[in-house]
DNA sequence: CTGCCGGGCTAACCTATGTGATTCCGCGCG
DNA sequence: CGCGCGGAATCACATAGGTTAGCCCGGCAG
């Protein structure tokens, strides 16, 4: 059984066995546990180590004045929370859990030697960078022009289709630990109207949540009711090509 | 009078006077001039160069296969298109021009040299990537949780403070040439509220808008109608610390 | 066992924002 | 010199989504 992590950098890059040795060494240190609801960094931290998820779900999150909060992005097993900060001088946002969470907390200057020694790793962290860019861009998109229910539809694919790129996916089915407030805060909707449209969507039967656990019966059709194109997650190794449903 | 891409490095770096020279030069590459709509990248392409905006505002943009359209972000004088892409293979968006733009077109392999030579360019560049993305998530935030009156203002404040970064203002006035159709494409409203927005800002005296030409009476006054606050452009240069008004 | 609390669900009502259509103005082009 | 067009401005009307409030259920803490 291979790390997310591991897992999901080859997604976008072959890692020789080396690489893969010193990304689960790495994964092993500074190891912590946490509740759900703490939060990892808050806004104005000046983070002096990066945090990389081994399980659980965290989110990105700002708050304004006033105390509306905005989920800005998602990090899940695998994801790292602040790749590359130090270069900016302080955190712009806050990372809070949404379960509970074990995360590696690797010195900056741990990751500063990795980097330098292991080319190909250094290339894969830029590349979840810019992939979290990419992401953050679709999220524009999504909540710029996106109705209700396509924009729910639209998340849980991309969260289906991530999860499913470090192995926690079984069949069409995964881990959904978000409350429907998590949905809310993410969607930029009110939580009355998530609940409506969770209806609406199980309705139309393109998803089956109980619990914590979601089924997507149909993804394809999923995947048309949200105008979901995977492009942007940039699956796409040299060479290879994959459609959301490979 | 500086290059703006220089000016605005400089807000986070000190370049050394050799780094200037070179980023002068790299600024005299492949010059071009486009009109005012027309794509300097397509979704799709595998572009094997960069380009930096030397005159002219452009935007990224994205459809959705029924025709709407987002702008996911703006491109002013000193910024760079597609920094770094070529990380990943494929553009997930494409980028035309607002205005007629001027660009420097410099090829891939030109860049990585001029980073391998010089690191303290190399981490400026990278520094303005991650300063794009942590616009990005700001992005999410306005469109999220702010109405839109809040969303518009804010927008301007940042376009403003960020023309300010390279010289592109004059007291309290600076150019504004988006159209209402355009600030409905970036902000998600429709062209008809922006427009019933705008002459509600200018009834409350935050704005005067004519023509192309924008002028704000009282920033602190704007920045606080729009839940505005720019730490998330990052332009605090080790030591310094200045707010949007300095 | 009971009481409380987080989370889901629903209903009635309200409003911010979208739609569609029309007018007006200025400017470049034929 | 008149026509056509992009862009701004309005108006009347429609609706997606927000708000407030309340209920129900299950788990766990005391």
């Amino acid at each position: 059984m291979s790390l997310p992590l591991i897992q999901k950098l080859e997604q976008f890059t072959r890692l020789s066995s080396e690489d893969k040795e010193v990304l689960r060494q790495m994964s092993m240190e500074g190891v912590r546990h946490l509740d759900a609801r703490e939060d990892i960094i808050r806004e104005g931290d000046r983070p002096q180590s990066l945090n990389l998820i081994l399980s659980g779900w965290a989110c990105r999150y700002k708050h304004l004045e006033d105390g509306r909060r905005q989920i800005i992005s998602f990090f899940l097993p695998g994801d790292m929370c602040d790749n590359h900060v130090f270069i900016l001088r302080q955190m712009d946002h806050s990372v809070g859990t949404l379960t509970p969470v074990t995360i590696a907390q690797i010195p900056r200057r741990r990751i500063e030697e990795i980097a330098g020694q292991h080319p190909r790793i250094s290339q894969a962290l830029w590349w979840e960078t810019l992939v979290n860019a990419a992401i953050q861009r679709e999220w524009t998109v999504n909540l710029g022009q996106r109705d209700a229910l396509e924009r729910i539809a639209h998340l849980l694919c991309e969260l289906f289709v991530r999860l499913r790129g470090v192995g926690l996916t079984e069949g069409n089915s995964c881990e959904m630990p978000l409350t429907q407030a998590g949905l809310a805060d993410a969607t930029g909707l009110s939580v009355v109207h998530v609940n409506r449209t969770l209806q609406e969507l199980r309705a139309a039967k393109l998803i089956v949540l109980r619990g914590k656990s979601l089924t997507i019966p149909d993804l394809t059709a999923l995947q048309n009711a949200a105008l979901f194109n995977p492009n942007y997650l940039h699956l796409d190794r040299e060479g290879r090509h994959l459609d959301a449903n490979e």
